[in-house]
DNA sequence: GCCGTTTTCGGCCCGACTGTTTTCAGTCG
């Protein structure tokens, strides 16, 4: 049972015990505990196996809570969960998933009109069921049949790389608007997640009507979903929601501090502010009604003598204990990579060919890349077997030598593959030739995690490998990762010595930040690398950059911001952490 | 159900907008 597993447990204990009108402290209590195992970097079944206490120690997790993860661990099975399902229908959570549906509308639906799924709930709009029941009405109905559309177009979250995109052009057609005095975007993209659900535009304007009447009119707004005095709401023709906040200047800060949350970071702010007599709201911060702070995000920091925090690191994780303690991590920064090691050319499935992919990287100021192409079993890459590796070493090491880009060292590398039967996929005479080796699997990924652990640590253990690429396998909304023991992955890495890689491509970043967390915290080096396939895939460095600072990562815990032969020094030194 | 530099009980962030209401509940972020 990972924790992945238990967490989904408590979390559809929560989802069930809303949808029958529980108290909403105790709904809450079971969503918190459920982030917490989630993010929890070691094993939750370990923990468990340790007894009640250690489970106690994790904030959120209490008594009952503790009670029922191990009985979970032990059981596969809580008693409360059973107990649930048999009263409410899988289906109807899916009710949860609607657009302005919430628990309590939800359940009235279910009770009242026997409704289990969303086809029934279609049923009952269409034949205008729905508009009879008290608290319902004719437009009520509407809205639940357009957002029927939604939830069954199996919402998929944006990947930020291309929220991002989004951003950009609403932002720079809003601020074409001249009573716009400041703009920002907000938000879980302000955050830098994985993937946005929403876009959150704050403005300053002494005009709001006008900056929304603008917003209705820009090309990729399909639909106007609601609008206030201060607040709009549209919805993009790619299904991406906007919300915008048009605040007065003295308030942009408390409302950008707001609006960029997250929310249970602004939980935990609000109750200090409560605890200190203060109030803070998105107006500002005030104390018995008198404004004391609001322009700036760190006046409404100050006030709670909490140091400005970086908007990755409001997760509500460590930042409050960080700011207390230690204070807050330098977090690493693009211009703090001196290096990329990861790279592919058209000798097997990149675009660009060696000459270009050098070029590029020296244009943009990199210090040394490696040229990491497939080995041979990865055929549909036309990888490389010995001779036209060799060949391809030959060609680099005449490169270096010819003094075309003197500011650039191009290493020798390859991206080997760790077979489906363990052991790599090149001879060690080949790879001990190498500079740097990143091994990867790409077969057999449906094994079981015992024998994807196996080949894994055949990787550890061989001299040559300098570090470890897309350990999880990850695809972001695309593919389940392969079945890896990470916490038990960064332990053999931090014996043997390796690095792990940070893929920076935004579909993969297959260190999470939890994952890039609990490696720093074991001393084992990550390295960003980009993964490029073309030229242009060098520039995706950034992406990377942003899940490490979401980790919480400084350019210390970071392999690549060290000139290369520093670097060099880290391969095959156990960790000391 | 969790939690404690006021508390082991009584709190638990706060406001905008909508629709169905004649003063407010539900939903959302």
């Amino acid at each position: 049972m990972n924790n992945a597993q238990v967490a989904e447990a408590l979390e559809e204990i929560a989802d069930l015990l809303d949808f029958t009108g529980a108290n909403p402290f105790r709904v809450r209590a079971y969503r918190n505990g459920a982030r917490a195992v989630r993010d929890l970097a070691e094993h939750v079944s370990v923990l468990a196996g340790e007894g009640k206490a250690q489970l106690q120690q994790i904030p959120g997790i209490g008594a009952d809570l503790a009670d029922k993860i191990i009985g979970l661990v032990e059981t596969q099975e809580i008693p409360l969960l059973n107990e649930l399902r048999a009263q409410i229908p899988a289906s109807v959570l899916a009710l949860l998933r609607v657009p302005g549906l919430g628990s309590k509308k939800a359940a009235v639906l279910h009770k009242e009109l026997a409704i289990t799924n969303l086809a029934d709930l279609k049923d009952a709009c269409e034949a205008g069921r729905v508009r009879v029941l008290k608290g319902f009405g004719a437009k009520t109905e509407q809205t639940i049949l357009a957002g029927l559309e939604i939830a069954g177009a199996a919402e998929e979250r944006l990947l930020w790389a291309d929220a991002d995109v989004f951003a950009q052009e609403l932002l720079a057609w809003l601020q074409a608007d001249p009573t716009v005095e400041q703009i920002e975007a907000a938000g879980s993209y302000r955050r830098g997640r994985e993937t946005v659900g929403d876009l959150d535009l704050l403005v300053v304007s002494q005009q709001p009507p006008q900056v929304m009447d603008r917003l209705a009119l820009q090309q990729s707004v399909a639909q106007v979903l609601a609008r206030g005095d201060t607040k709009m709401s549209v919805r993009l023709r790619n299904g991406l929601q906007v919300d915008l906040r048009v605040v007065p200047a003295e308030s942009f800060g408390a409302a950008l501090q707001y609006f960029t949350g997250s929310k249970e970071h602004n939980v935990e702010i609000r109750s200090r502010a409560k605890a200190c007599g203060l109030k803070i709201n998105e107006y500002g911060v005030y104390r018995d009604d008198v404004y004391l702070a609001g322009r700036t995000e760190a006046d409404v920091y100050s006030t709670l003598a909490l140091p400005w925090f970086p908007p990755e690191l409001r997760e509500a994780r460590r930042e409050f204990e960080w700011a207390a303690g230690p204070g807050l991590p330098r977090l690493i920064t693009v211009n703090d990579l001196r290096g990329d090691l990861h790279m592919h050319t058209t000798a097997t499935d990149g675009q660009a060919t060696l000459r270009e992919m050098v070029a590029a990287a020296a244009a943009r100021g990199l210090e040394y890349i490696a040229i990491t192409d497939h080995s041979k079993r990865v055929s549909m890459a036309n990888g490389l077997d010995g001779p036209r590796l060799r060949e391809q070493w030959a060609a680099i090491d005449a490169l270096n030598r010819s003094g075309e880009f003197p500011t650039l060292t191009v290493l020798k590398g390859v991206e080997v593959d760790i077979l489906e039967r363990g052991g790599l996929d090149l001879p060690d005479d080949v790879l001990a030739e190498a500079d740097w080796v990143v091994a990867s699997i790409h077969y057999g990924q449906n094994q079981p995690r015992v024998q994807i652990m196996a080949r894994l640590f055949d990787a550890l253990r061989s001299p040559h490998v300098s570090a470890i690429a897309h350990p999880t396998g990850r695809l972001i909304n695309r593919r389940q990762p392969y079945d890896v023991d990470l916490p038990e992955l960064i332990r053999g890495a931090a014996e043997h010595g390796k690095l792990l890689e940070l893929n920076a491509n935004p579909m993969r970043l297959d260190l999470d930040d939890t994952a890039c967390a609990a490696a720093r915290d074991q001393g084992v080096p990550i390295v960003i690398s980009t993964d490029a396939h073309s030229v242009d895939g060098l520039l995706k460095m950034r992406y990377g950059v942003l899940q490490a600072r979401r980790a919480g990562l400084t350019p210390q815990a970071v392999a690549n911001t060290r000139g290369w032969n520093e670097l060099k020094g880290l391969i095959g030194r156990a960790s000391t952490a």
